[in-house]
DNA sequence: CCTCCGCCTTGATCCGGGTCAAGGGAGGTT
DNA sequence: AACCTCCCTTGACCCGGATCAAGGCGGAGG
């Protein structure tokens, strides 16, 4: 039960309600039966949070895992030395840690806290678990989420392994869903978006300085907004100061030389 | 067939044992009786690659998983410049791309090159694929199997983030196989392992000369090795031209998070 | 109203590591 | 033996971004 609940209790109905929708509408769930749902809603519950506190650390064991309904949640990794890297800013309606049902007896692999006042459903792994087996889909969505993890988990390694300051920021608004459009909405700090992109804040605001100057990013009403068509930005380049960062050249589309010797094709044996 | 049974046919039956063997002994088949290793083997071709090849490109339809049998496989992430990132070194006995089996119509994530002469066994993921289904035990280690490369994966963005070349390399030593025992036989060239750690080969140069000339790693026949006790290597560090990367104060072996600002000067380097 | 306190921005400086270039072995080939 | 090639090492230099420090700005609280 939520806070508005308890103190209008003729809200309470309403309220299960708007949150059943809400879990029937993430990628795990939808398209189950009411009574399905229904079993999965039982043993969740609501809860509230706010920036400060902390949700889970990594290394602990995961009991549960989590639906966002307001707010934003960050996922980050802490250093031994006391640093954190935010690995992933999740918005409204975005589940997390549901891939460890498929796991044994997981720890959880990122620390979690509210960049923000949120709400949340928390739903236990070990009252789910049993729905696996009755409902095989479920199992081939997860492994499809722990595995498109990995893909973007990679990226991030490439693109912290060759991408600096500016192409790092281009990239990640390019990353935002497309429903956004190349937008993000800044509703945290900027300092949040800089531990993001593994930069110091002082760095961010250059490189947002920069690329705003060469016509690349635009800022309005509280969102940092991508500019497409690069070959016309770049023409404006002219007047950006020094080294235009992250003001790729003609074609930054795919650009796949490589030799590309013999792929993975030949079913039979090979040399003998 | 390999090579050698291909001009010695009596060998033929001898190599299959062994290879029978070497799938048996894998985290993923161990422990399957002689008949379901049988029909694993079934459809499985054993293949021979050197350095120069490629197994498969990243974004390729994945068809296949490998066991490699002998030699070193580097996993690699290539970047859209032509750039490549190695993200994994494996050695022989070791499975990869298996965790795919789980995934619907999977695409690689990295691409996979030999690091010299090597013999390994290809499966088919069709042909396993319906084989989950009968024996539940391979799906959960499957998913451990992501769950876990998730781990490592989120472990590596962090040591991107805050370590600097030095400590790359040591934690990478440490990360070694407990078998290895913070050991890292040299079986290819260095600029692989500068690959890996994300670092210039000149500067893995440098660095490995300034962690040898400060007693942190020793190089002997062929391996590097971590040498442990820091507080010991550290007395030492006087030695030590300039910074003394990787080459951490007294008391940081294990050291918890000192809040911030009261870590800092080495014993003897004044850098005024 | 003013003050305090985060957060963002901007400037000045420093340093780790990338880049370029020049040797120096260790094999392998003729 | 002379030569070539590949790889590692070392030196010199430069640059991107971290760090330190100093304001500007807006919201909360007096």
């Amino acid at each position: 039960m939520c806070r508005a609940c308890a103190s209008h209790p003729e809200l309470i109905d309403e309220c299960r309600r708007s949150r059943t929708e809400a879990v029937g509408r993430t990628y795990l769930f939808e398209g189950l039966s009411a009574a399905v749902l229904g079993s999965v809603l039982e043993g969740a519950v609501e809860i509230e949070a706010e920036a400060g506190e902390w949700l889970f650390f990594q290394e602990d064991r995961a009991e549960s895992f989590y639906l966002l309904l307001d707010g934003d949640v960050a996922l980050s990794r802490l250093s031994p030395d006391g640093g954190e890297v935010i690995v992933a800013i999740l918005g409204p309606g975005e589940l997390f840690e549901e891939d460890l049902l498929l796991v044994d007896s997981p720890r959880h692999a990122v620390s979690a806290r509210p960049l923000g006042p949120c709400r949340l459903v928390r739903f236990s792994h070990r009252r789910l678990r049993p729905l696996l087996g009755r409902q095989p889909g479920l199992v081939s969505k997860l492994a499809g989420t722990l595995h498109r993890r990995n893909t973007l988990l990679l990226e991030e390694v490439e693109r912290l392994s060759v991408a600096d300051a500016g192409q790092r920021l281009i990239r990640f608004l390019e990353s935002q869903p497309p429903a956004a459009g190349d937008r993000l909405p800044l509703r945290f700090p900027k300092r949040v978006l800089a531990s993001r992109l593994s930069i110091r804040p002082e760095t961010l605001s250059r490189v947002l300085a920069r690329l705003k100057g060469c016509g690349r990013i635009r800022e309005a009403d509280g969102a940092l907004v991508l500019i497409p068509d690069p070959e016309q930005a770049c023409t404006a380049c002219e007047t950006c100061p020094a080294r235009l960062w992250g003001c790729p050249g003609p074609g930054r589309g795919v650009a796949r030389d490589e030799p590309r010797k013999a792929a993975e094709p030949e079913p039979g044996v090979p040399t003998t």
